[in-house]
DNA sequence: GCCCTCTATGTAAACGATTACATATTTGAG
DNA sequence: CTCAAATATGTAATCGTTTACATAGAGGGC
């Protein structure tokens, strides 16, 4: 490997006259500049990472610590993230973590050293003391419950989202409305049916136990829920489900038990993946600005260490926007588009 | 932050006792390796990774340039890729790069002193000259075109899949099938597009320009081939798309175009994601393991790194396997099952 | 011509770990 | 009891950078 001592025995200047020339540090003549560019171009020379980080204790890396994320959350996430971080010059070391306390603790701690700071993502709501996570390294905590404001955090807006889309059904003139619920345990899931009930309860609705069920995120989750709902005395009108893998098991169900949607049963989704338009019939879904959230997540980090931890800590909100399509009644006014989207590479 | 001199001043012992202690290199009594690890541990003392990197020239870590990738593919091949380095010791630092031969260049040498090896993926066939990409730095080609054998590389059986593929649609009476392409320049879709035509020819039939239809991986474009292929006056029966995504906008297109699937028209895809079973009709399709594909592309990458780069190239290729549901009709043994599946987090 | 101020460059001390080598102590074979 | 071998620990060089400080020459005001 070619060090910063070859470059500069070949350019037979100091080592200390090439590094002001590849930092733009101190002043140096034209001439050398040129030269010294010039022969580090052609040795191929690139500084290393290490031996420049211990002496500046920068690494110019972010750590990335994510729970088990499936599809296109994970991809359009890191996407965000990746691209913001390229942007301000910027690598990111991602690592998948134990959502608890402890794996992200321990997780975090790994990253001293390598990183200068860490977005982490943890839904778990048992992980709620991570509100005081002793870390003197900027932390920023992705769709995680953080009622302190010890530290950055960033989430959907969930509640909000899933009033809107109960509100539509009941707009719409639902009244017995069923929600497939995501896990007990995860944050976003618990807001969404906060946002549900809320919604209900607004309307004058009483809420039903029997009509939230549990489920996990998952297809088949939305798929197994919908079977127990249909075989209700008194049926629901419409499903809410937690997210949109779960709506898509839960047409599949319906379909198979030949109830026709909308006009028997209403569904809505909720993230709306790209996926969502092509569903039969197309799913109406709160739509939930991914990369943004990635992206903005690196920016509240990249604030932080720039001001070495000791800014005012935020507590953000991405906003969602109610997408309305066919499988709840309404006018469908989208249809899938036959133009190219931006994709080049779909799924391989 | 704590440095191992803090710990050792705490223990009243030299660095290199401490050093030992926490690498388990070299004898040390029994007693001051509690004495350490008990003070380390209280410290909470994390060894800085830079400095060790600079003097052991390792760095436990391991780059990876992917290119713009979605949904379930990025996931999931990171997801294999993770899980095999962390077993290993090993962290993960992800970068998204152009996929010419430039931008991977360029990538890779910005990886220098920060990863001990690159996994790269570079669909892009124009790429070509790839394989002798100069690098002392070990180099895993996944997913891209690599003919020399200077280099290690990993791909799918893309080939052998679309042939089976059509071979299965060829066995059940088609014999106008029309392919959905994709990009003309990606390297999985050219294979995919090979296979196609070499199933034909084995069953005697003579290919159709005209069925051969652009695409680029995206819901959209399976969509709006189909417009134009049924419109053709002389229809194909059936109709192989490149990847799930794109099958699953054909899907639709066929839906609201009122032509009956598999009945008028048979439908398969590549890839085989997780919705292809809860599609409408159930999606066949050519099963890829992506996780095992990026759980393999890491075990080459650290047999090159272990092997410092002087190990016997390889040419891997993981295989592929049929999955035959109701859209092309053939006996669908398979529903969507009702039990729930490993994924905690499906999309949130 | 003197001195001060720039500008351009060099010298050497960090940064935080690992490790070859040196030293001191203990153990055990003969 | 002696001496070699084994065990436990310490000393100091080293990795590749950055940067404070030192130095040297040039330019210019008086």
């Amino acid at each position: 490997m070619v060090t910063i001592k070859d470059v500069a025995r070949e350019a037979k200047m100091s080592v200390a006259t090439v590094s002001r020339v590849l930092n733009g540090s101190g002043p140096v003549s034209e001439e050398t500049r040129r030269l010294i560019r010039e022969i580090a171009g052609r040795m191929r020379y690139v500084p290393h990472s290490g031996a420049r980080s211990l002496i500046t204790s920068k690494t110019q890396t972010l750590g990335v610590l994510l729970p088990d994320l499936y599809g296109e959350f994970f991809s359009e996430v890191i996407r965000g993230m990746d691209d913001t971080a390229q942007r301000n010059g910027f690598h990111l070391l991602i690592s998948r973590a134990y959502a608890d306390r402890r794996g992200i603790e321990t997780a975090i701690r790994a990253m001293r050293g390598r990183a200068d700071g860490v977005v982490a993502m943890s839904p778990d709501l048992d992980a709620e003391s991570l509100l005081n996570l002793p870390s003197t390294i900027p932390v920023v905590l992705l769709c995680s419950v953080s009622r302190g404001n010890k530290i950055d955090s960033l989430t959907i807006q969930n509640c909000r989202g899933a009033r809107e889309m109960v509100a539509h059904l009941i707009s719409v003139g639902h009244r017995r409305i069923a929600i497939i619920k995501g896990s007990p345990r995860n944050y976003d899931a618990a807001e969404r049916l906060r946002g549900y009930r809320m919604s209900l309860r607004e309307a004058g609705i009483t809420l039903d136990p029997l009509l939230e069920r549990e489920g996990d995120f998952t297809e088949a989750a939305g798929y197994s829920a919908v079977l127990k709902l249909i075989a209700l005395k008194n049926r629901p009108t419409a499903i809410f489900a937690a997210n949109d893998s779960m709506a898509i098991g839960a047409l599949s169900a319906l379909r198979e038990s030949g109830i026709a949607v909308p006009e028997e049963m209403a569904v809505a989704g909720f993230d709306d993946i790209p996926l969502a338009r092509y569903m039969d019939p197309p799913l109406s879904s709160v739509h939930v600005p991914i990369w943004e959230l990635g992206a903005r997540a690196v920016e509240l980090l990249l604030n932080g260490i720039t001001h070495k931890n000791e800014h005012a800590r935020r507590r953000e909100r991405v906003s969602t926007k109610l997408v309305i399509r066919r499988s709840t009644g309404g006018e469908s006014a989208e249809r899938p588009p036959p133009q190219t989207l931006n994709r080049e590479m779909a799924s391989v």
